[in-house]
DNA sequence: ATCCGTACTTAACACCGTTAGGTTAACACC
DNA sequence: GGTGTTAACCTAACGGTGTTAAGTACGGAT
C-alpha cells in the first residue's frame, strides 16, 4: 500500500527478465531464444536488457545459475528420505537426478549445453551442486560397510557418469524401453534396473546368477 | 582430359558443401555455423545451397550421417582387434567410444545435439550406429561365461550409459582428474579406472576388496 | 539551478535463414 | 533450326537476430 510497494525494487525487473527468459526456454528452447522476445514478454524495449546483463550469454548464465541452485534444493530433498549411510540414499540421488533432469528438460539441456569456463573442480561442473552431496552419501556408504571401499571421487564419478548418460540417452531421443528391453516404462525404472549391474558388476562369478 | 573430368561430376558440389559445413562445424562450432559462410569456403552464393539441400537443418542433417558412418567404423575397427567373447573386447568398445568422442568433439556434439524424430528403437539413436556392435559383443561375451548373464539390451544400455555419461561430463567442463581424484591425466585412464565396478560392482561383499 | 547517474528509449548496423525471380547453358524433340 | 524444359546458378530482398550509439526523462545531491 505504502509507495515502496508500487514502485518497483531495486533489481525486480532484473528478476522478471530472468524469470521471463527461464520461462522462454522452457516453452520453446535455449535456440529459440531471443532477446526481442524476452524485452516483450517484461515489457521494455530489448536493449533495456543490455542496462542489466552484458549480453544474451550472461543472461542465459544468469537462468543457468538459478536453474544450479533448485537442482541442489532437489537432490538435498530427496537424500534427507533415506538413513545417513544407507545405499538406499545413493540410489534415491540417482533417482532424483534422473526425475529433475526429466522433469526440467529445458533446465538440464541447458546447464549442459554450456561450456564451462572455470572448471578445475567436479564440483564446477554444470551441474556439479550435486556433486558434493553425491560424495558425502559415497563416503558414509564405505564407512558404515554397505559399499566397498575405494576412491570416493572416483565412485561418485562413476555413478554419476552411469545417471547422466542414462538421462542424457533417454532425452537424446525420448527412449522408451519396449517388451524385449524390459518390461518397466519408465526412465526411472530403466535405473532402477540398473541396480543390479552397480551393486553387483557385470562379470560372471563362480555360482553367482541372481 | 576429357571434358568429364574438368565439368563437375553429379553431386560433386554436394559433396563440397557437405564437407564444408562439416569443416565449419568442427572449426568454429554448431551455433556459428551460417550458409553464407558456407557457400563462401565453397565459392557459390548462399542461396545456390537451397538448389541441393532443403535448409540449414537438412545441410546439418547430412553432416551428422556421415559422421554416424566414421563412428561405425570406428567401432568396428576397435572390436576386432580383440577376441571374440572377452571382457576385453567390450572394453575396447567403451574406450573406442571415448576416444572417437575426445577425438571428433564437433561430431558428437553435433550428433547428440539433435533430437530424433523417428525413434522407437536403440539402434535409431544418435551414435546408435555403434550400438548393435556393443550388443553383440555383449552376447558374446555372456554367451563365453565372461559376463554374467541378464538382458544383454539391458547390459548395452547400462555399459553405453556409463560411458557416455563420462563423455558428456568430461566434454561438458574437460574434467581432468587431479591428485585426490587418481593419478590417471587422460579420460580414457578414467574409464580405465571405472574397470573394477563395471566388473564387481559398487556392494561390499564379503572378504571382497580387490 | 546545475550536475549526475539511473533507467530507459528509438534508430541503426551487420549479420542471419530463406524466398522470389531472373539468367545462363545444356539438352531433347519436332 | 527453332522451341520448350530443366539444372544450376545468380542478385535482391524480407523479416528476423544480437548488439551498439545516441538521445531522453527523471530523481536526487550539491
Amino acid at each position: 500500500m505504502t509507495q515502496a510497494d508500487v514502485v518497483p525494487r531495486v533489481n525486480e525487473i532484473e528478476t522478471q527478465i530472468v524469470d521471463a527468459t527461464r520461462d522462454l526456454i522452457a516453452d520453446r528452447g535455449l535456440p529459440a531464444l531471443s532477446m526481442r522476445a524476452v524485452a516483450e514478454r517484461v515489457g521494455v524495449s530489448a536493449t533495456a536488457i543490455y542496462h542489466y546483463f552484458d549480453g544474451k550469454q550472461d543472461l542465459v548464465d544468469r537462468v543457468v545459475g538459478s536453474a544450479f541452485a533448485r537442482f541442489g534444493e532437489y537432490m538435498e530433498s530427496a537424500m534427507d528420505c533415506h538413513p545417513r549411510g544407507s545405499m538406499e540414499r545413493v540410489r534415491a540421488l540417482g533417482e532424483a537426478y534422473m526425475s529433475f533432469a526429466l522433469e526440467n528438460v529445458a533446465y538440464f539441456r541447458v546447464i549442459f549445453s554450456i561450456q564451462i569456463a572455470h572448471p578445475r573442480d567436479l564440483a564446477d561442473l554444470p551441474g556439479g551442486g550435486g556433486y558434493p552431496i553425491l560424495r558425502r552419501a559415497v563416503v558414509e556408504a564405505m564407512e558404515s560397510g554397505a559399499m566397498r571401499r575405494a576412491d570416493p571421487d572416483l565412485a561418485s564419478l562413476f555413478l554419476w557418469s552411469t545417471v547422466h548418460g542414462l538421462v542424457t540417452l533417454v532425452l537424446a531421443c525420448r527412449l522408451e524401453p519396449r517388451d524385449e528391453c524390459g518390461e518397466s516404462p519408465t526412465p526411472q525404472g530403466l535405473f532402477e534396473l540398473f541396480g543390479p549391474f552397480l551393486r553387483e558388476g557385470l562379470e560372471a562369478r563362480d555360482g553367482g546368477s541372481s
